[in-house]
DNA sequence: ACGTTTTCATTGTGCCCGCAACATTTGATC
DNA sequence: GATCAAATGTTGCGGGCACAATGAAAACGT
């Protein structure tokens, strides 16, 4: 094994953290996507709409909606499937690039996003947010964004996007 | 609207961290499963011999260990086939009761899980534990466990299970 | 101008999971 | 003891996702 000469066990705080962080998330994301149904909406779904919403001009490419979705170019295909279905989403071909079709927030999509983001808010809220203490929550932002440049520096997901 | 009065919006802080939350989680299962690979397992067949592997005697009723798994009757069914399949695990009958199958730890099983864990808590200390303070543990561990008991007591999943 | 390589999106295939339906067994009630 | 309700595990079905292969179009080199 190269590397490896100790590899000291996870001490009981390391431990408590590791598994509450682990067996909270599923829950957690159940939770908010029961929120979520009765707007006929999933969180995924929401996602997609908070994306395109935050574009200047509610449109982003597939490529790019992918990649800030972490989600596989067929992944991404076939949820839009869906919201496209539901009228929430339009796809358009690219002015430039023939090649890229854009994904467009709708009028109706927009508005199904305005009326929904309040609940969704306070359902975030609810469940994670108003149970932390600012401490906690300042720990959580820099952590995980030390775990997430981590990751990146890995090469594991995204490349590190850069516009130059 | 019944209730939501007033929904404040999630500040930087707030946003940050929840943003930070959810984009790394996904990304970080993915580098522990790459890491898993190797070994012939995955995340999700690794939980298993875990749990089972902490009972007295490397078994547990199926629904019992659904509910630990945070998995359906039918997904833990059809994880066990794989691991059956690998000679991990086995299905064996209950002894008192007829409906209840337990999964069993096997001898493999066991020394898979011995010889992988090392490395696995290696993956787990690499990209997650050793880029952490131990202030942030201590807020993971306390925060994470607050939102569990937040959603145990919403009956959003497991209902608190006790033994009496 | 032509061909090669790269990028982008979709479709086919397979896996994993949950929900609903089902069969079996148990326990409660009369 | 017979019957009905609850619990347990499995199977059919549909949905979501990734990987690989495909087709289309752009970028690049000669």
């Amino acid at each position: 094994m190269p590397g490896t000469d100790t590899t000291p066990w996870l001490d009981a705080l390391e431990m408590t953290a590791w598994r509450a962080y682990v067996e909270t998330y599923a829950d957690l994301m159940a939770a908010l996507d029961a929120d979520l149904k009765p707007h006929g909406l999933c969180v995924g779904d929401y996602q997609v709409l908070v994306y395109l919403s935050e574009c200047d001009d509610d449109r982003l490419r597939m490529c790019d909606l992918a990649e800030r979705l972490q989600l596989s170019p067929s992944g991404l295909t076939r949820r839009l499937d869906g919201l496209v279905r539901a009228g929430l989403v339009a796809r358009q071909d690219a002015d430039d690039d023939r090649r890229v079709k854009m994904a467009v927030l709708t009028d109706t999509g927009r508005a199904v996003l305005e009326r929904t983001a309040p609940h969704h808010v306070a359902s975030v809220r609810r469940h994670l947010i108003d149970l932390l203490s600012r401490k906690q929550l300042e720990a959580m932002a820099t952590a995980f964004s030390a775990v997430r440049t981590h990751l990146d520096d890995m090469g594991h997901r995204s490349p590190a996007r850069e516009e130059a």
